[in-house]
DNA sequence: AATACATTTCTACAAATGTAGAATATTGTT
DNA sequence: AACAATATTCTACATTTGTAGAAATGTATT
């Protein structure tokens, strides 16, 4: 299959919207829950939107006049591969070095902290 | 002080290369250092150099015609951020289901992992 | 000094991204 | 049916990024 390409910010920002609740999404959703900082005008919206169906992201059906959007590229699957390659290209492949960081600069919270080790002990 | 802003692609791919050896740095060394898919011109690779030195992340210094360039951000300051950012951006603000997706994915090495444990049990 | 050469700086341009008004189409209302 | 309201699509344009040739400048060589 290809492979996922990377999106812009603003299109990420819509795909994340839309992922977290993506059943029935139409526009106005979308702006509904868009960050407060961010306000696009609704055609912007619209842009980035048919922009995401032209990548191959979403799909979109007429229901009257209304555009109804649903996502094709899987949430899981675009976060395993910018992950993937975020580690890569920033920690030459060490998940470990990643959550060094994190650490040693008092970004990783308590609660977070007690999930992982959970998560660690879990694994092998 | 300002924020760091994030650099395009290209550009991190210069810096990256320049954080890893970054004393007395010139544009063929660059060169030298660029993966092999990139067959960037040597005007190109000056044009990110001058770029990066207008965003404030590398400072310049003639010996004879020769430009010399260090680094003005440091890498850590960097990568904390970005990696904050992502963290933020793409999990919510929890590593432990980046690390989680990564792992059932199959993308953390043995010996990562391994490391990985270590690091934990080190923590609190 | 004149010439050839290397290095950097300017300038340019295409493609991608951010942004939204104008035009168009569709639906609802008097 | 005519008109107002609204959603979508087109079109447009500024900015940023990727890319590199042309011009300028400095150095070495004959």
């Amino acid at each position: 299959m290809e492979s996922i390409p990377k999106l812009p910010e603003s299109e990420l920002e819509i795909m994340s919207i839309i992922w977290k609740n993506p059943k029935n999404v139409i526009c106005d959703h979308v702006i509904a829950d868009l960050n407060n900082d961010k306000n696009w005008s609704k055609t912007t919206v619209l842009s980035f939107l048919s922009r995401l169906v032209d990548r191959g992201f979403l799909a979109v059906t007429k229901e009257g006049r209304i555009n109804h959007y649903s996502p094709i590229i899987k949430e899981e699957d675009y976060l395993e591969k910018e992950g993937k390659s975020f580690i890569n290209k920033m920690y030459h492949d060490s998940v470990t070095d990643f959550v060094a960081t994190l650490y040693n600069s008092n970004n990783i919270s308590q609660d977070d902290l007690h999930n992982l080790k959970k998560l660690i002990k879990k694994m092998e």
